[in-house]
DNA sequence: ACCTGAACACCGTTCAAGT
DNA sequence: ACCTGAACACCGTTCAAGT
């Protein structure tokens, strides 16, 4: 999209490749190309302003990775495979899955431009499956099994990647500046009257939401209604009123 | 990506463009996008394509659009915004916030393709204000307020929002077949063997969740977090310990 | 085996020229 | 005001030819 007209590349150079030390590699070109989508973002990447990066023809590349696609993937799976899980292995089993699903998030995080590529949804399912399992874990050790136990811990699961899907599509949406006028205009036009001052409200605190915040508050709301699940599920036959013990 | 070669187009025709009736209009082109979209996804969508459906020069779509950004958050719009709430006035104030995002959810379930697209991400904020709004009187009524009130109906809010990323995310993966047998074996080689049973009783799930039920479990999980957070609200000074009725 | 040069089919966008 | 024809700069991919 939005395609720039300046060609600034013609500056009277004529060799426009930098000249090549080594033999071309899978590995540098995954490198390379993980620089340039760090510096100016995933849609900026093209095969051809690579293979200029690398020094090298567009056809040479072509012949290392088979496809554009091929190249994402394996971008994908050398950021999300091959990952140490933390111990957390103390603490109450609310506290570890604290502590595990923190770590999921920033992984996830730290490959957040990748988030919205075809290729990060084909391997997803398959590269944290350690973690869902991790999870499952502990709430097994915690006292749960059977359905409840399934439901639990996809549910935690969902609940930090769908986080993160979420956080990455925000920190990706433009500042309210650059979003056109009409949108927001159309916005406020749809609100009941009763309810605008809701709506002033909420705005300046929409734009800047503490998002590590949210997600320790969202998970442990999350946990809490799971307590409340385990304690039915540890005392199963006993219909007495739930009774905390500090 | 990953472009066929096949140039089917050429078949004998020297005319093209289906003969047009009408001057072309802005809705038509939306309207017509839509369909492509839906009938052959959205990175298949382009101005050239669109415009031979049309019956028409590219640059004709361009003279109606500005540029294929803008016919994008055209569809987004189009598809999020002038939406009417669900009365949900009766029920308990639980039942209230689930009947809202049942409705929130399916509604953003119907553009599953425009997702992923920055057109959505850039919209998003403000499409939906409405819903955290309405989330918001009722966990009020409820009782909740103050920053209580905020962290929870954003919790809320987060929480079926990311769900539909997630979800979106995860019917574009495509089928275990497709998928590289590559990243299926790296995941199992990563596996401690005591997690290997674990997995195996989990896969076969994990390929074919039931989406709805899922949602409304985890979204009810959170709503027992949030009570459990609403009885301590209502008993804001006592300080013996919680005590469950019934 | 690895890479170049050149081509192919496609893309978004612009712009003078027609009506 | 609305649309065409033609061009421009870019794209991914292929392929014969070189080394």
């Amino acid at each position: 999209m939005s395609r720039e007209r300046t060609s600034l590349r013609a500056k009277g150079r004529k060799s426009e490749r930098a000249p090549r030390h080594q033999r071309l590699s899978r590995d540098e070109i995954v490198g390379v190309a993980l620089r340039l989508i760090d510096r100016h973002g995933l849609e900026a990447l093209s095969l051809r302003k690579l293979a200029s990066e690398l020094g090298v023809t567009p056809a040479a590349v072509s012949w290392h990775v088979r496809s554009k696609d091929e190249l994402l993937d394996a971008l994908v799976r050398g950021a999300l495979m091959d990952l140490d899980l933390p111990p957390c292995a103390n603490g109450s089993w609310a506290d570890r899955v604290r502590e595990l699903h923190g770590w999921f998030r920033t992984k996830l995080l730290e490959s957040r431009k990748l988030v919205f590529t075809p290729a990060f949804r084909k391997v997803l399912p398959y590269a944290f499956m350690e973690v869902g399992i991790a999870g499952k874990n502990i709430l097994r050790e915690a006292g749960l099994q059977g359905a409840d136990l399934v439901n639990a811990s996809r549910a935690l699961y969902w609940h930090t990647m769908a986080f993160v899907f979420q956080e990455a599509s925000a920190s990706h949406a433009p500042p309210p500046t650059t979003t056109p006028k009409l949108v927001l205009d159309g916005a406020i036009d749809a609100l009941r009257p009763e309810d605008f001052s809701s709506f002033v409200e909420t705005l300046p605190q929409a734009l800047d939401v503490d998002r590590d915040a949210l997600f320790r508050h969202s998970l442990d709301c999350l946990l809490r209604g799971l307590e409340k699940e385990l304690e039915r599920a540890r005392r199963p036959r006993r219909t007495s009123p739930a009774r905390d013990h500090s």
